[in-house]
DNA sequence: TATTGTTATACTCTATAACTATA
DNA sequence: TATAGTTATAGAGTATAACAATA
C-alpha cells in the first residue's frame, strides 16, 4: 500500500470523475481571473451583471434584477447602492407604481459597460483558447443543461 | 425602444453569451444540489471533498490536502476538526515530521464516504441526463481545460 | 392581502497576518 | 531560516425574518 508521508503522488482520481468537483474547479478558478477584471473598472461579479441587464432592460425594477439573476432582494439593496453611487445608474420612482423603482444606466455607466465586456469578452477568449467556435458553443450548451437539470424540482 | 417597466420579456442576451456567466450560473445551481446530498451524510461540499482525498490516500497531510484542493492552510483547520469530531478519520502525528499530522480515514469514515459516493453519483446522472457517455467526457474536459487556462500566470 | 424595497442579522467560504513548535 | 499547523480576523456572497410604504 502507497501512504502519502513518503510519496509526492497524490491521486484525486475519484473526485475527478465527478462533474459537480470540476464545475466547482473551472468556476474558482475564473472567478479569480473574472475578479480581477472586474476590480479594473471598479465592479464586482454582482454589480457587472447587473449592470449588463439595466444597461440592456432600460427602466428595470430590482425585483426583475432579482428574479433574472437569482438574487435575493436584500442582497440588491448593496449592489444598486454601490451603482448608483458610482454614477452608473439613476433611480426614479417609477411613474406605475410608486413602491417601485426604475432603474436606467447613465451614458457614464453604458460606457464603463461597454469597456469591462471587453475585457471580460478577452479573458473569455484567452480562457477558450484552443477550442472551435463549434465546441465552445456545445460547451455553453451543455453548461445552460446542467443549470436547467440542477434548477428541476427534486424527484 | 422597449422600456422594462411595461413588459415582462427581459433580455439577458450579453451576460448569456459568456461563459464565466454560464458556469457560475451552472455551479450554484448545481451546488444547492450537491449542498443537499452532502448533508444528507452531515458533510459538507469541503468535507467530502477532503474525505474523499483522505480515504483514496491514508496518511495525507494537511498541507498535502491544501494544495490538491487549493484550500488556503487555516481553513483546513476546522474541516480536518469535523471529520475528527464525527469519527470519519483519526489524526497521527507523523514519525518523520513532529511538526506533522498524518490523516487517515477510519472503517466508518469510509464506509460513509462510499455511501456519500454513490448519492453523489446518482445527482451527477440526473445533472447530465440526456447527455450521451461521449458528451460527458467531453465537457468535463472542456470544464478542465478552462480551469487549466484560468490558472495561468497573467500575461 | 400581496408586493417593493429596506434593515438587521447570520452563516458559509475564503483570505491574510501573526503566532508555536518543530525541522 | 523555513515549514506544519494554529489562532484571530476580515471580507465577500448568500439567506431569512420583520418592517414601512404602496398596491
Amino acid at each position: 500500500m502507497v501512504t502519502a508521508g513518503d510519496d509526492h503522488s497524490i491521486s484525486d482520481n475519484t473526485l475527478r470523475e465527478l462533474t459537480g468537483y470540476r464545475l466547482q474547479r473551472a468556476t474558482s478558478s475564473a472567478m479569480v481571473r473574472y475578479k480581477a477584471v472586474f476590480a479594473e473598472f471598479g465592479l464586482r461579479r454582482t454589480t457587472f451583471s447587473c449592470l449588463s441587464l439595466i444597461v440592456e432592460n432600460p427602466g428595470l425594477r430590482q425585483s426583475q434584477l432579482g428574479d433574472m439573476l437569482a438574487i435575493e432582494r436584500p442582497n440588491l439593496v448593496q449592489i444598486v447602492d454601490d451603482l448608483k453611487r458610482g454614477g452608473l445608474i439613476v433611480r426614479e420612482t417609477s411613474k406605475t407604481d410608486r413602491r417601485a423603482y426604475a432603474l436606467t444606466a447613465t451614458d457614464t455607466g453604458a460606457a464603463l459597460f461597454n469597456k469591462a465586456l471587453k475585457a471580460v469578452r478577452a479573458l473569455d477568449e484567452m480562457m477558450t483558447a484552443e477550442m472551435t467556435d463549434a465546441e465552445i458553443k456545445q460547451m455553453q450548451s451543455d453548461l445552460a443543461r446542467l443549470e436547467r437539470n440542477a434548477s428541476q424540482a427534486k424527484p
